[in-house]
DNA sequence: CTGAAAGCGCTTACAG
DNA sequence: CTGAAAGCGCTTACAG
């Protein structure tokens, strides 16, 4: 077995590079760090010497003295939710790009577990993404005050918000709705206190009203597969032919469930989801749905993050809510909606 | 605006305790970290302070002086890929319960990229999970010489693997087929250097060996629903009437293809997949697959990892391969598959 | 049981 | 441009 000089056993501090290369260690670490506070002559002796022993810095005991950690949180409320996928991916993207880590944790939907795991991620991160928060408002705005924060899918009076706007795209939605012959579109709505449900559903009301067609609000026992399916029986009874769903979840579970009851899809009725989530086109037929975008929200929170990060400077940094312009809903159309063949007389 | 003691301003630290407790720091250190070596009395005036203060430690801090950061870290293949949702779910909850937070980085597929995530990651993790590594088995092998290393879906010489044990499930698979009248098997299998890929169709055709069948190894262009889709062709060629796929998205790419043909499921054509991933029951019919622990995989990593944290004893720890027994894939009938009704003469 | 000291690996004014 | 020193927030032998 070749042990090169690169062994991967003990830690290489910059001690080891100062010695090799003849230097004091303060010269080490501005040769790595700050490149033109020092000679070309010593940088070039310092990087090799650095190659040599394979050194890598502990970003750790960098952000003792300097603060930065070079590590930003995210938290979101179930891991298991696919609708944050996306975000996660955005999220670890952008952070990767940056040369920053993402650490991820988990709130398990509980407001009161969501500050824990904020605070202990607190020293460690430069600052911190709460993807569809469970706390309050005080307590996000409590934690803004020692940290840049983020929130995502959700307004916050004085913190940096990502929120997609919904309009755009159920706009889109009500009008192929209304276009193809659908009077009267219920909606089923995601858990009562959703601060994204109460919007998305004011939002498709006043589509509605625009449009002159009739919008009914059905509500739904959880925001699941099987929230959806229980709730096929209220739409049914609704005199709707055709639903907005609050998330694809909920689509897909009145999908089967309609289908079950031998309801012609979308010949006798339409099905519309939100999110775009994967596998909403592993429906027969598969799901129209209107996609939110959220990888860029992910992006656009550490985008937020980083501007908060540097500045530092007088006061808290200027309030900035991204949103309406960059980050649009748009509708997916796919077969799960359509002209309606069947009026219900 | 009520300002309680606890205002989320200025960091507090263990001197801060230490003077409203009025001992010393290394006693508030004490108190904290191992009551017991320190009296009823202080303990009480040291947690009461540091409650009043709001303390929380400083994990960063810590790791310094002693190593341990609290840290580990995942890295998976790409996050886009379902399959992995679960390992990260797995490792994430395990690693809550234990009080660990879980680092989360991807390595886009490639072997170097992975290697420098890797590196980047070392100093900052107590241990490290390598979810279907790309690595060499070599640098694997290095990394593991700095720090405890655990490996998902691959094995590893003298590298702690967790593989779940493919042989029940697609045992289980080719029973279900075989006896639902199925003569002639196709596999259709993941990309060529993929060790799993390998490993499960060499368990296909030792069950199909077993059980007098023929197995028919058919390659694909990549292992998504558009290779499923494409590969969909030769299937129907090569005149098997059964299907297992390396993955769900093979499996429901050849469905959406084979129902394009016209070809009814399961009664002319049966397809099982593996993985059960996220959305494989949205498919009509719901899709048969065959379901690995994924879950289990990313917690029993972490149980290797923390069993070769403490002792540090004499010489690296035992190699333990989790699988055989723990981790066995099972098969879940849905409707894909099921009895012919149209043998092909 | 508790204090004083040294050190973890790095950075950054401060001198020169 | 470079060195020597102090310090980031904690822990842990070492004395007492």
């Amino acid at each position: 077995m070749v042990k090169s000089s690169s062994a991967a056993g003990a830690k290489v501090t910059i001690y080891d590079i100062a010695k090799l290369a003849g230097v004091n260690a303060s010269t080490v670490s501005r040769a790595l760090g700050n490149p033109g506070r020092v000679s070309d002559k010593t940088r070039k002796l310092v990087e090799h010497a650095a190659a040599e022993l394979n050194f890598s810095i502990n970003p750790l005991a960098r952000a003792l003295p300097t603060g930065r950690t070079g590590m930003v949180g995210l938290i979101v409320a179930d891991i298991t939710n696919p609708g944050y996928f996306d975000i996660i991916r955005g999220a670890q993207s952008a952070a990767a790009a940056l040369g920053l880590t993402l650490v991820l944790a988990e709130s398990s939907e509980s407001g009161s577990t969501e500050v824990v795991v904020a605070r202990r991620m607190q020293s460690s991160t430069d600052a911190i993404i709460l993807a569809t928060p469970r706390m309050s408002d005080p307590e996000i705005r409590a934690l803004s005050g020692t940290k840049p924060v983020a929130v995502i899918n959700r307004c916050v009076d004085g913190v940096d918000s990502v929120v997609p706007d919904v309009q755009p795209g159920i706009g889109e939605a009500v009008r192929h709705l209304a276009s193809n012959g659908h009077q009267k579109i219920a909606f089923l709505s995601g858990s009562a206190q959703s601060w994204m449900s109460a919007r998305r559903w004011d939002s498709f009301r006043s589509a509605c009203d625009w449009t002159g067609r009739e919008a009914q609000l059905i509500a739904t026992t959880a925001p699941t597969a099987e929230g959806g399916r229980l709730a096929a029986r209220d739409v049914i009874a609704s005199g709707a032919t055709a639903a907005l769903c609050y998330n694809d979840l909920l689509a897909i579970g009145l999908m089967q469930e309609l289908q079950a009851a031998k309801v012609n899809l979308p010949d006798e009725f339409s099905v519309v989801g939100f999110d775009n989530i994967f596998g909403s086109d592993f429906t027969t037929p598969a799901l129209t749905t209107i996609a939110s975008p959220f990888k860029d929200c992910g992006a656009a929170a550490l985008g937020l993050l980083l501007a908060a990060l540097p500045g530092a400077g007088l006061g808290p940094a200027p309030v900035r809510t991204v949103g309406p312009m960059d980050l649009r809903t748009t509708l997916v159309v796919r077969g799960s909606s359509g002209r309606l063949l069947t009026p219900a007389i």
